[in-house]
DNA sequence: CGGTCTATTGACGAGCATCAACGATGGTGG
DNA sequence: CCACCATCGTTGATGCTCGTCAATAGACCG
């Protein structure tokens, strides 16, 4: 198959780009969306692409992300089922999002962003309260980009993943090292050494494949959180 | 006088918090807002403070940071004259405003806000125009904090304030060193070893009191901007 | 069974933090 | 008007955290 090798050194299928998802039989574009599907690794839109759409996440991972011109990638945020993401000024998109697994998303048009408020008061304040949480997230995540260390960045990351993806202290983490190391500001040995090392002080449990994690220690890593 | 030492180390007056500018005289709270003035290091609100108004930025400097429990400082904002700051989800802020400098604001009441949306589309609008590029802005600080260099954090610092503070190559920074490194993620020590290095490298200029800056070599800074 | 991708681990070094000292500035009170 | 003191910025010495480079092993797939 015709691969794209991206920035961050992943392949993604080079036919199954944005167009691809955009050539897809229309449905009606009101407050109840349009589906779509993306596979892992497929680009969702890019950043400089025309902000026509903001989505909402149905089920599975989504990561939106910018680049430097060098490569370096910042990952400003995983986007989990029930979130909304794309949401943005101008008109074009500033970021880039990505499917971290396979994912189900609804599509709404944004033309005609205050009408739409105006005629759905409901949906407009589901907006509003989606952008401000997103502002929430920022802000808290900037702490810990610019303050903490890499162990409590961890600790925060996987308390937060817990939180947001089950309620019990065994989850699944649906994304690979390279993509928390470039959401926490660091490197992927530094992610796998720091897990491991909170493995030996009995913090967590970590399975075979690395992706299933086990909060052994809540109250300690609580206490990392800051 | 009596003053208050805060986690990060500065001392200010005690009796200058929030009450004291909410006990001046109202007027009326429509779209024009009440006008309030805060001295320099006042506190304009606090984490945790109920969340009943936003502000816009008349003249001067606001910061708007976190804390971690530790002291630990993040500035995830500095506003300036026409920037609008403090707009948060739920009933209470989850940081805190400071006056950098002297600042004059106007506060407006948040009760019913999409109603308020709903009657004043226009600022509506500007609303949900200044959440947008506040995302757009903690965004791209996230790439800051997680991926740049001291030295591109600083150019990127320095070409941004520029650009919001004036047109020419020469303006005076409103804030103290300590401020600019807890908004880049680094010590007041790497920031000024970083701006002395610059000065050697002949990319800018710096005034004997350390505030005023003159962009030497705007095309280098670019260069380092990411 | 090769080839690729992912995660882990080790050795080493660089970038930045920490600790400390010092000069310059500005406000305050005698 | 000047001595005093707190604040702010700069500079130096040292060390640690985390990044870089490299090798290896397991998982997955055609």
């Amino acid at each position: 198959m015709q691969t794209v090798t991206t920035a961050s050194g992943t392949r993604i299928p080079a036919a199954l780009a944005l167009k691809g998802a955009v050539s897809q039989p229309r449905r009606a574009v009101g407050p109840q969306g349009q589906r779509r599907v993306f596979a892992r690794g497929e680009e969702i839109f890019a950043e400089g692409d025309a902000a026509d759409c903001f989505f909402k996440v149905v089920s599975g991972t989504v990561r939106t992300c910018k680049l430097l011109n060098d490569g370096r990638r910042q990952i400003d945020a995983f986007h989990l089922a029930g979130d909304i993401f794309g949401l943005e000024s101008g008109g074009e998109h500033h970021f880039t999002a990505e499917a971290v697994e396979e994912v189900e998303v609804l599509a709404f048009r944004r033309g005609q962003f205050t009408s739409l408020v105006h005629d759905d008061p409901e949906f407009g304040d589901q907006l509003m309260e989606a952008m401000l949480s997103s502002l929430d997230r920022a802000h808290d995540h900037m702490v810990l980009l610019g303050r903490k260390t890499a162990q409590e960045k961890i600790a925060t990351f996987l308390l937060d993943m817990a939180a947001r993806l089950a309620r019990t202290d065994r989850f699944e983490l649906p994304m690979q090292r390279a993509d928390i190391a470039d959401h926490l500001g660091l490197t992927i040995e530094t992610v796998s050494r720091t897990l491991t090392q909170m493995v030996r002080d009995g913090l967590i449990k970590l399975a075979a494949t690395g992706r299933t994690i086990v909060l052994a220690d809540r109250h300690a890593l609580q206490a990392l959180n800051g």
